[in-house]
DNA sequence: TCCGATCATCTACAAATGTAATCGAGTAGC
DNA sequence: GCTACTCGATTACATTTGTAGATGATCGGA
């Protein structure tokens, strides 16, 4: 069973294969590793084995493209992004959002270019 | 190497655990065991293994009670779901929390509870 | 005093993850 | 046509994680 895109979990060195690929699709392996292998310090091996993983999860769709695959991504980023922080937001403060902005604000993450533009978001959402 | 608190990373089954002691603590493992086997579906013995990985982890300390020992944790809650609120914004939306609130509006995350506490505290932030 | 219950510790083992080497099949240049 | 290179696929192997059984010490009761 080619195991539906939401089902398997992405890990994390995946994730960041996925970032690479969110940017610019389709790739190859080699131009991925161009992309990611020098900041994380990969063999083109690493990225590979990567790649056939997240495959194998239904994350990544290949296409032939002369003797070499190009992949492609067949989840959204905002799907994946989505479903990571709802996750978070669950499991840590239980399902209350508001939680999470608060435990932001107390850790001093948000800056004033944060608080600006979730005013306006508000704003935004009350019309 | 006792392992400072804030190195090792904890895992999910051991979150699980750590959110028991966070609740009420020193508790023994059968305590914890009471608090949360039945959920998770779990034996005895797989809470005496997370609570000794934390321990070596450096998230919990152990005081011995007659023949057994009683477990408290070492960090915070506050400033564990801090780390990986921090840790998820920096991974997913590159430090902007904002990003990540849009997103949860987005994807209707947000409760009109949640809004209203959100603004409410946006406005104490802004005082 | 002996027995069963209960502890903490040690050992176990499969799956997931991080990281990569190897291998067999094509391909591009000489 | 042969050789060096490059691909994807296969295999490898250590670490972390989830889940738990086995073991040896100890304690409380008969």
């Amino acid at each position: 069973m080619p195991s539906d895109p939401s089902g398997e979990r992405i890990s994390d060195a995946e994730h960041a294969v996925m970032e690479v690929l969110w940017d610019q699709s389709p790739r190859s392996a080699t131009d991925v590793c161009d992309a990611i292998c020098e900041t994380r310090d990969w063999s083109i091996a690493t990225v590979k084995t990567l790649l056939s993983r997240l495959v194998v999860k239904g994350a990544l769709a290949t296409e032939p493209e002369g003797r070499r695959f190009l992949y492609r991504p067949l989840i959204a980023r905002s799907t994946y992004v989505g479903g990571e922080s709802q996750r978070l937001v669950d499991r840590l403060f239980g399902g209350r959002a508001s939680s999470l902005f608060a435990q932001l604000a107390q850790s001093e993450a948000l800056t004033e270019e944060d608080l600006a533009e979730m005013e306006s978001l508000l704003k935004e959402l009350r019309r």
